[in-house]
RNA sequence: GCAGAUGUAGUUCAAUGGUAGAACUAUAGCCUUCCAAGCUAUUAACGUGGGUUCGAUUCCCAUCAUCUGCUCCA
């Protein structure tokens, strides 16, 4: 990979794809809004995970649920407890570590359940040194949270206290037998959304890669217990086939499997799919065995009982979790990464989107050979196939140049209206990646491209 | 979060203690019957806030943002 984030980043602004946050006051540290091209190829790229995993998919059901929810699921969940971690600077070599872990390792007790005053005290009282300098002198406790807070309700009290939710997951789990009973679902079933989350990342970074707002799409899959190991085997390969599907080189996709130290704490185990960025192998998808942790966490801390009564044999269980997760910004930035092409034509530069055809913003550009003789009937075809799909109308400059910025931001077709459409009603049909050229019937240009277009 | 770098039209890059110049792009027109042709015209910028100064885009400070590296990461 040789292209630079800073290319891409700078493509994006330039063609309307993502713009900075914010950016007249200064911009928003971290936040990216998606422009005309953006929108449409994020949305192409959410239907088409929607079709492979929920509308082509004969065991999965859709959902859309909150993203306010009551707090007590995160404070079951684990979030609220696992991810307040108190931190603390050396103020000497400026590094960070978590106040309890310094406390554990360099004395060997727990500083569970302690708060951040005793853990502060201990600290100092103790001559605690930084690991890294041997300092004694630190910053006060620091308390992150995961989590973004807000007030539901006008007035700021700590009752009305509300998470912004840091997965769509929790969503899921708590309305599992909601969808169960309602579709008379069998297990194994799984239950996709995808929707907006928002985590307190300490680094975020890297144009959209990380951000504190993303957007997750993600599936639970609940199956029988034991039966969770060939399930995560098979969702593994449906995750990197539908990748495959997608037209992205299979040369910058490879598995990676957690080591048993950095399993989240609710999974038995976990296998990204990794992407080649321009910053790198980083994680794009993440495959984990949840096992029945989270529907059991949510029986116990709701009280209510989240059990599959098995039809067959009466037996009544908490089935297990295969959850294949993936972030819809980084797929997006996968995309466009792996269709960002610069090619030589005529000693001249072309550049290139290779998106599948599925995925483009606009399917078609329209264009009238002579904008005095053709442009009526162009608009007249603009008309008529932007009922079907998105589809864009240049009439400036030459032919060629609008051919380029056509390729520039991945159009599949671009059509000619010229004398032999107002005569023969025929259109030219030219195709991004081969340059090619064929005349087609005008009644037959519609399920043409859409045949072309669809996933 | 740390360290370094950067911040001037949409983009790439200049110059300057006396408020900025170009190329490409874009837009309009002419020309043009299929791959960034040509001609003419037009639009368009000193991240923000302070300070020094008669005067700051330029010097200083702060801040915001981005990039690179490290660190971290559900």
């Amino acid at each position: 990979m040789n292209i630079k984030m800073e290319e891409i980043v700078n493509y994006c602004k330039q063609y309307g794809f993502i713009f900075q946050g914010s950016e007249i006051y200064g911009g928003l540290s971290n936040t990216w809004d998606y422009g005309p091209l953006g929108k449409e190829l994020k949305e192409n790229i959410r239907k088409s995970w929607w079709k492979k995993f929920i509308q082509e998919n004969p065991y999965n059901y859709g959902l859309d649920s909150a993203i306010l929810m009551n707090p007590e699921v995160w404070v079951a969940s684990g979030h609220v407890s696992s991810f307040a971690d108190p931190l603390i600077d050396c103020k000497k070599c400026k590094s960070r570590h978590r106040a309890d872990k310094l406390i554990e390792d360099s004395m060997g007790i727990s500083a569970d359940g302690w708060t951040n005053e005793e853990i502060e005290n201990y600290i100092n009282e103790n001559q605690i040194k930084c690991p890294i300098c041997g300092s004694t002198s630190f910053t006060g406790i620091r308390q992150f949270n995961l989590l973004f807070e807000t007030h539901q309700g006008v007035t700021e009290d700590t009752k009305s206290k509300v998470y912004l939710r840091g997965e769509t997951a929790q969503g899921i789990f708590v309305n599992f037998l909601n969808v169960q009973r309602s579709m008379r679902a069998k297990v194994p079933f799984g239950i996709g959304q995808t929707g907006k989350s928002f985590r307190n990342e300490i680094t975020p970074g890297n144009f959209i890669f990380r951000t504190r707002e993303f957007e997750q799409m993600e599936l639970e899959f609940f199956c029988k217990p034991n039966t969770d190991l060939e399930w995560f085997g098979y969702w593994k390969s449906f995750c990197l086939n539908f990748l495959k599907d997608l037209g992205i080189n299979k040369d910058n996709l490879r598995f990676r499997d957690h080591q048993k130290e950095e399993l989240a704490f609710y999974s038995k185990a976990t296998t990204d799919i990794e992407y080649l960025y321009p910053i790198g192998w980083g994680e794009l998808w993440g495959i984990a065995d949840r096992t029945d942790y989270d529907l059991s966490v949510h029986e116990k801390h709701s009280k209510q009982e989240l059990k599959y009564l098995d039809p067959e044999t009466n037996e009544r269980y908490i089935p297990y979790v295969i959850e294949p997760s993936v972030g819809l910004d980084r797929l997006l930035l996968c995309v466009l990464c792996d269709a960002y092409k610069k090619e030589n034509i005529n000693s001249e530069e072309r550049l290139v989107l290779k998106i599948h055809p599925a995925l483009a913003p606009y399917k078609v550009t329209i264009l009238p050979l002579v904008k005095k003789i053709h442009s009526k009937k162009a608009k007249e075809i603009y008309g008529d196939l932007s009922k079907y799909f998105m589809c864009s109308y240049d009439e400036a400059g030459s032919i060629g140049k609008r051919y380029r910025r056509s390729d520039a931001i991945g159009t599949p077709f671009a059509i000619t209206i010229d004398d032999d459409t107002l005569n023969n009603k025929t259109v030219t049909i030219r195709y991004r990646d081969s340059m090619e050229q064929q005349t087609i019937d005008l009644k037959d240009l519609k399920d043409f491209i859409v045949n072309k277009t669809t996933f």
